[in-house]
DNA sequence: TGTTTTTATGAACAGTGTTCATTTTATTTG
DNA sequence: CAAATAAAATGAACACTGTTCATAAAAACA
């Protein structure tokens, strides 16, 4: 039956076509303001429509999760053909920061978010998508422990420690507290911060 | 006049009424599910009623704002009896980790929201707060200065190391991405970072 | 007591996510 | 090709949400 899989592909471009709306939306006017309704309308469909391919609006923003994920992986795998690990490391850091300041709607998916994992029953596949970016964390710190950095250590805790540290940056940032600085304090106290810490795990 | 000041009084009382109902709403049922109706409820007045003393849910949610930083600055205090500044400071560290995972819904108001912050229009006097206890930060990181850690360092940046990477830390959990890993590493994973920056910080 | 000011309310508005009976469209069968 | 069946799309409705505003109750003042 050639009709059943014209009706599976058929299936698989309305959820496309739901998820770039949802995306285009979610990055123009941000989650607080993208609707079921507002969706269903950007692709003149009705808003029942849309919960014939998806669940929920969980389910929905989820789908989305494994698109964000993608970016930030495009931005890691710019790193790999740097010699020097540790350089690697320090690169890592940096693309991470510089996608989260340009996507900060798709970095509050990814791990601000706390609706589409609460919700969708957390199987450990949902999970896929972040490990392979810790894994390609703890890989290059292998690689720095393999030139002498990081003796000692757990390539699991310090992979957590780098990991929070920019992330707090970035959350900091995002969820505007920098604004208890004045002004011209903002972006030194972040850049200060992270250059602080790129000087002290060089050493470590 | 003896009436006006009893009507500022009530006025004040029925204040805090609803503080406290919005407040006790807010840590058992969350943030997501109170609503000005369950909060009236509460209270036993109507919805309407709560828009007389505060202009919006917001307001409303920026007068808990500075409830939630007394509570972070008790935790900040007990710190004051200890002698050397850097055990000062590693506590400190201990105390804000503490706060943030056994009071979450507090945190998320501090540090996380991003709603009574932007609607605000965002006064100076907004962050009194928040700059209060980074200013308790800092005054350590001066008083370890002078013990001969953090040479050369701007103590502003240091303290934005510091708070970005305990926030990192704590946001992490809270917003449940500790549960990419198996649930025998979470906690391995969280203490090992915090172990580590604490080992760091303590030779800088 | 009558008047004015303050305080509280219920109804309504516009919005949300979601469900479901009904209708429209597409496919298969006689 | 026409009728029966299966699939897809919809509009109306439900139970919520924050918020506003004319009206009603209560308190203060004259």
């Amino acid at each position: 039956m050639g009709v059943s899989d014209r009706k599976e592909r058929e299936k698989q471009e309305m959820r496309t076509k739901i998820l770039d709306a949802a995306r285009e939306l979610f990055l123009t006017v941000g989650f607080e303001k993208t609707s079921i309704r507002s969706i269903a309308e950007l692709i003149e469909y009705s808003p029942s429509t849309i919960y014939l391919y998806f669940k929920d609006k969980d389910e929905l923003l989820f789908a989305l999760h494994t698109v964000a994920f993608e970016g930030l992986l495009q931005h890691f795998l710019q790193v790999a053909d740097i010699p020097k690990p540790m350089d690697k490391l320090v690169k890592l850091g940096e693309e991470y920061l510089e996608f989260a300041f340009e996507n900060p709607e798709l970095y509050e998916l990814m791990f601000l978010m706390l609706a589409p994992i609460d919700s969708l029953s957390c199987g450990q596949e949902v999970w896929h998508d972040g490990r392979l970016l810790i894994g390609v964390l703890e890989g290059i710190i292998q690689e720095c422990q393999k030139e002498g950095h990081f003796a000692g250590m757990d390539e699991k805790e310090v992979s957590m420690l780098m990991w929070s540290q920019v992330h707090g940056l970035a959350t900091i940032h995002l969820r505007r507290r920098t604004f208890m600085f004045e002004e011209k304090d903002r972006l030194p106290r972040l850049q200060g911060a992270m250059r602080l810490f790129i000087e002290t795990i060089k050493t470590m």
